[in-house]
DNA sequence: GAGCACTGC
């Protein structure tokens, strides 16, 4: 084990919290956790925790500590949803979630188990970092021996250090003998990285895609072998340029043929990723167009080259509509550089910036905007709310979000009765619903099926709901992909079309052969199931029973309604293209091309939720009777501007 | 009339 962590225990023993700044990749999150352990943070039965933002970072973490002679499932252990590979009395170093964390704090708010939590990638700045870094915080102040370490790739660990500063001026801890230091330790880490040489263009460019073109096109001309990895913006971006690519290579011949290019996008069906992670032949020079994905989540070994848009899409709210977009954005410099770092993993690598040096400088932001700060803010306060946190206004945030949004959230939960007017957890409801790990409107359309007779079909519904790709759409057979969506497709809309593809999948015996037939997302489809399972045993646990109501469609759809009323629609009479309103703001809006009400334009119909581009397109629609919807919410439709549609 | 950055419980 290496030594360059010598020091680290030192600190943890003296500060409350250590700040570690260091490349992704220096191997913080495998040495310090083992450090922990041979200094004893681990005797006496306690817990060394260590999160993650992601599933397959806290697996390939925990197995790899576990190559060093400690077994999986054993001394080093890793929980995250749907997988617990601890052994309690056992288990000395565990990975997890940050997810996972928040849902232990449920069950045992202080986190009594754990002598020292190490926040991994806080500079992510994730919805669920931020909050555990608040919730570690106060924690903290109740349990003063529980020592922090967040580790972060950039010095934004100043403001971390700022926020993690608890030193007070009438200390009420008493003597400061037996306590640690309350001014966070910095520590700096090397990381691993080779250098990576940057180049920027001379002139802005006017067309980002064009000049990616042309820059892969010149790499491949001027530089020595080695793969290249392309960020682009979205899936459409990236089919453009690798269309006008394969367009180019064609032109120019011969020596351009050894070039293979792929695209890279998370919708992207499992076999064709594959192909990224293959070993480039010999000879050839793999060209892979990405999203963000490979910024963080996915890591291509062999790449020496980095061409950079300087863009990305990014999440950005609006409470005042309470609306989600995705919005072509600027990246931050903290963006770029971990872009460019993707060059440097083999050997030194180049990276092409398609913006002007004097743009890096000058204008680039340092730092993106947390996300936090950039959302919907409901499952996040319910979450508090869960744990006990009534002043939702006050609480010590990294990053707080904007009164309105916290408002907005607020609004809503009570509008489903999730929250009193004391803003308290309602009883059963709202205690329920933040034990539900969905969407609280999900959740609430699952409690309400009760009344309806209908948990069966609406557990379904509700685990489809959470699960993207449902569908496999393949290049060149779209008539064949629409047929197969036509023989699911329900009337009433994409909620009944769920619960037909379930019924096929199940009686197919969950046959992926089935699934490839009729362009289904085998691994979406599993996950379905193992979702479903985990909402049946925690509803189970509420004493709610499984009920089917066989083909009462109707009750389904008001059990949907329950939860989404807040998300009716009105057709447009006149509108010749399928324009709707939202009736609670006359928000424009439209149906996705992808359900199955698409050019089928009912009169009244709710969505599940809203995919913002240039357009708002309702994704999960179905079609309703205006009555259901005040009879579901008289309270949200009474007592508004007489709305004459509704007549 | 025509579309989905990325995670997570």
């Amino acid at each position: 084990m290496s030594y360059k962590y010598w020091n680290l225990s030192l600190f943890v023993m003296e500060y409350a919290a250590t700040i570690v700044v260091g490349e992704t990749g220096s191997g913080k999150s495998t040495q310090i956790p083992q450090y922990l352990k041979e200094a004893g943070w681990a005797d006496g039965g306690r817990l060394i925790g260590c999160t993650q933002p992601r599933r397959l970072a806290v697996q390939t973490v925990a197995s790899r500590v576990a190559e060093v002679g400690m077994k999986l499932g054993e001394e080093v252990g890793y929980t995250i949803q749907f997988e617990d590979q601890t052994n309690p009395g056992m288990t000395m170093i565990k990975f997890l979630t940050d997810g996972v964390l928040i849902r232990e704090m449920m069950e045992d708010p202080l986190l009594t188990k754990y002598s020292v939590i190490m926040v991994d990638e806080a500079h992510e700045r994730s919805i669920s970092t931020d909050m555990l870094l608040g919730l570690l915080k106060m924690i903290q102040r109740r349990r003063p021996e529980l020592r922090l370490i967040i580790s972060s790739a950039t010095i934004e660990a100043r403001s971390m250090s700022t926020f993690f500063n608890i030193r007070r001026k009438n200390s009420l801890l008493g003597s400061s003998d037996d306590l640690p230091n309350p001014e966070p330790a910095i520590l700096s880490v090397e990381g691993k990285g080779y250098t990576v040489e940057i180049h920027y263009v001379e002139e802005p460019v006017s067309d980002y895609l064009r000049a990616a073109v042309n820059t892969v096109l010149l790499i491949h001309e001027k530089e020595s072998p080695g793969d290249i990895l392309v960020f682009l913006t979205g899936q459409d971006d990236i089919d453009a340029a690798v269309k006008l690519l394969n367009e180019e290579i064609q032109h120019l011949g011969r020596h351009y043929l050894d070039l293979l290019i792929l695209p890279l996008y998370s919708g992207l069906p499992r076999g064709d990723q594959d192909l990224i992670f293959a070993p480039t032949s010999k000879g050839k020079r793999k060209v892979v167009l990405s999203t963000n994905i490979a910024e963080t989540s996915l890591t291509l070994e062999g790449v020496v080259y980095v061409v950079d848009s300087g863009f990305s899409r990014q999440k950005c709210y609006n409470p005042i509509s309470d609306i989600e977009s995705l919005v072509v954005t600027p990246i931050s410099k903290a963006s770029a550089r971990q872009r460019a770092g993707r060059a440097g993993r083999v050997r030194p690598g180049k990276c092409f910036r398609l913006y002007t040096e004097e743009y890096y400088l000058n204008e680039m932001q340092s730092e993106g905007i947390p996300e936090m700060q950039r959302s919907n803010l409901v499952s996040c306060i319910i979450q508090l709310k869960a744990l006990g946190i009534d002043n939702i206004l006050g609480f010590d945030w990294p990053a707080s979000p904007s009164p309105e949004a916290m408002i907005r959230a607020l609004e809503v939960l009570f509008s489903l009765g999730i929250l009193d007017e004391d803003a308290k957890l309602t009883v059963p409801i709202g205690f329920q619903v933040a034990e539900i790990p969905l969407d609280p409107m999900i959740s609430k359309m699952i409690l309400s099926a009760n009344d309806f007779g209908c948990s069966d079909e609406i557990l379904t519904i509700a685990s489809f709901l959470s699960v993207q790709a449902v569908w496999v759409s393949v290049r060149g057979v779209k008539k064949e992909f629409d047929e197969a969506k036509l023989r699911f497709a329900a009337a009433e809309g994409d909620h009944v079309t769920f619960l037909n593809i379930y019924k096929g999948f199940h009686q197919s015996g969950k046959s992926s052969q089935w699934c490839y037939k009729n362009f289904l997302n085998f691994q979406a489809l599993k996950k379905v199931v193992e979702i479903r399972g985990q909402l049946l045993r925690i509803v189970k646990g509420f004493g709610i029973p499984l009920k089917s109501c066989d083909r009462d469609m109707q009750a389904v759809r008001k059990a949907i309604i329950a939860g989404s009323f807040a998300n009716a629609c009105h057709l447009e009479e006149y509108s010749q293209n399928g324009m709707y309103k939202t009736i609670r703001t006359s928000q424009e809006v439209y149906i996705h091309p992808s359900s199955v009400l698409f050019r089928v334009n009912p009169k009244w119909v709710v969505y599940q939720s809203l995919v913002s581009t240039d357009k708002h397109y309702m994704r999960n629609v179905i079609a309703i009777e205006p009555s259901w919807l005040t009879e579901a919410a008289p309270h949200f439709y009474q007592f508004r501007t007489p709305n004459p549609a509704l007549h």
